[in-house]
DNA sequence: ACCTGAACACCGTTCAAGT
DNA sequence: ACCTGAACACCGTTCAAGT
């Protein structure tokens, strides 16, 4: 922060940050901020993103709705501390052991993400609204980089490869937390919706023609369940995007060394 | 729809989307989907989702707020329509052209969405809130299934692939859009609030020392203009996923032929 | 068939006031 | 330092009523 007092970008960048939480030293039973973000993901995970209310917040927590302003500035804010806490989820590899491949702790990585954005379904929203930038955040991040430079590619390089391979994993696990989300919410089972659109497609010879490589597809994999489909998948995209980075490895490499000579 | 009377799911699987849309036959100046839809698309792009209102909406056609309940049943509704018309804008190439790479196919494909959703930096809120499976976005869909067929990857495994190249087209206009709504609410510019950001770790030697990777990588492309840094990444990380794709068509290809000796 | 007004059940947040 | 009550300026949506 450059100046006083930056218009609105992120609660980590205002520096309120790091500062008071207020923690009600003897332990007790009173309010502290660690207390709200917890009943938060709480009430997050019980009720989704779209009922979750700082009303209800406060009379999850026993308390008048203006109380919890006193700890946290506003919604955006407490959003934001949320999204790092779940973020702290999600198990880290060790760049510096030697002994692990990287791609395998990439593919640890990946799938730690997945899981962490799958279960609490109203993550991969949050991620698509806010800059997921606090220090739990960016300590996956800084991992991810850690890794990604044992791999050999330049540093120029790192954040595209990154990028290709945890913007894909945010882009399937919001697409998938969709589909679940959107089952549950007609009282369907995923199987069922599935056979739904199924039929909704192949029973109108217009639509047939219209999309009949998506039709193809589909009758392709027919004896997959959703949940299989889904996660095969997500398997192949991921070996997909790891060996496509050794490809570019080898690729930048070469016109270095070529540059070189 | 196998039943009646599905629980809300999608406006293009309830039965009610072909329908009336009351055209105003003669073309007047009554009201009508299409002009709602259009109205809503300009609303959003000059003032952000999260400030559209159906109210808004409502007095910017001149009219008050329930009219518009007379040609969409919500909310909702109203927003899976207009996902489905900012689908239209992108080009598409002729699957069936064989005188056209398909790598290059897919190129176009990827470039065109990212462009549509940077274009519309509500719209990949949109894509993680409700399925955009309306038929300009199947059409969409549907040829880039098309072009993955021949590439020669097998039927099942399709999918896999489209999902790493489309999801991380997705999650990357995501993030990108994101950095630069935060610069435009906070009214910065983008270089401005990099540096605010990069001042931010760089400052301060204890996270310099827990972000080490981020920070080393930050310093490594600090020549660059934002726009440039996301640029670079994103054509990096393209070229990755289709190299990635290239390798396991023949490595799927391999396995198929020796189970068959 | 199309549009309106009034009303209901909610929101996030401010602000003055209490202890 | 912490919490409350009342109030403000909004929401999406229902419903009976108008033409």
């Amino acid at each position: 922060m450059s100046k006083g007092k930056a218009p609105h970008t992120s609660v980590w960048l205002s520096g309120k940050a790091g500062a008071p939480k207020h923690r009600s030293s003897a332990g007790g039973e009173g309010l502290d901020r660690d207390r709200i973000v917890a009943a938060s993901i709480r009430l997050l995970d019980a009720e989704g993103l779209a009922k979750f209310s700082m009303r209800k917040l406060a009379s999850e927590l026993g308390v008048t709705a203006m109380s919890v302003y006193w700890y946290v500035d506003n919604k955006d804010d407490l959003l934001e501390y949320v999204m790092d806490e779940v973020s702290a989820e999600m198990r880290l590899p060790d760049p510096a052991d030697e002994s692990e491949d990287w791609r395998d702790q990439l593919r640890l990585l990946a799938r730690e993400y997945r899981a962490m954005l799958l279960a609490h379904p109203w993550m991969p929203q949050l991620v698509g609204q806010y800059q997921n930038i606090g220090p739990r955040a960016m300590k996956f991040a800084d991992t991810a980089l850690g890794v990604m430079r044992r791999c050999g590619v330049p540093p120029e390089s790192m954040s595209g490869a990154i990028s290709a391979l945890f913007q894909f994993v945010f882009g399937y696990s919001t697409a998938w937390g969709l589909y679940r989300e959107r089952c549950k919410a007609a009282g369907l089972g995923e199987e069922e919706y599935y056979q739904d659109v199924l039929d909704a497609v192949t029973n109108r010879s217009d639509l047939m023609e219209t999309y009949k490589e998506s039709a193809a597809m589909l009758r392709a994999r027919d004896t997959d369940t959703v949940e299989q489909m889904f996660t095969k998948d997500f398997e192949f995209a991921l070996e997909t995007v790891v060996a496509g980075i050794e490809v570019m490895r080898d690729r930048v490499l070469a016109l270095q060394e070529q540059q070189n000579a």
